[in-house]
DNA sequence: AAATAATACATAGTAATTTTATGCATAAGA
DNA sequence: TCTTATGCATAAAATTACTATGTATTATTT
């Protein structure tokens, strides 16, 4: 199966809860784990990733720690209090996002 | 709870399906009928669902039949052949995406 | 040793999709 | 009569992600 396409506006929930349940992570980190998770059916492309990441870190849902890595840098990313709140608030949206789609899509999911 | 916003790409599925369900509809019946099965949670917007309506028709997966009503229009859209396909597959990815999302956000879902 | 793949970041241009704001018009209800 | 509901439509703006490209280091394969 073809990794999919992601339904836009799910990405910034995705990175923030893995910050949420990972603690701090970087860039590639968070695709890779991405990889994993869905068995390669979702993927995250840089091109989204990287400027997700400094629209948080922007709005002051994540801090930054630079690391050098043998000749390599790596920006670790956590969350911080307002990230963490933010995180809460967006896994809610999501979890009744996809009830309600459920129950769009599926009759059998509807009085619930 | 105040109605939220769609996940982009969402939507074109949503309305897919209501009529494989309901065999003919019109735009604002659509509407009605998703606030109906969301109780309110998930509003369509007309100016996204009347351009999404108009570019189904336009790729041919939907038909339409102008029916007046008194002396007001509305417009029947009801699936093509190919309608019926490409809502198979849209709710196949769809669900595929639950999926994966449901494993990103809940570590409980995760072997699935 | 050289070529390739993986790791690690970044950004500009483009595309897709939706929201917001408007507009028009008829019908029903308060 | 005024407001709400029904019913369609479109343009402008915003949001979000993808594609393509670039740079550079490290590991693996040939």
């Amino acid at each position: 199966m073809e990794p999919s396409n992601l339904y836009k506006g799910s990405l910034t929930t995705i990175i923030l809860k893995l910050l949420n349940e990972n603690d701090k992570m970087y860039g590639y980190e968070i695709t890779q784990k991405v990889k994993e998770i869905t068995k390669n059916e979702l993927q995250l492309t840089e091109g989204a990733l990287y400027p997700a990441l400094h629209k948080l870190e922007a709005q002051g849902l994540l801090g930054v720690e630079v690391v050098k890595v043998g000749n390599r840098v790596r920006k670790y990313y956590q969350l911080t209090e307002a990230g963490t709140k933010e995180t809460v608030e967006k896994l809610a949206e999501l979890e009744s996002y996809i009830r309600n789609m459920r129950a769009l899509v599926n009759p059998k999911f509807r009085d619930e």
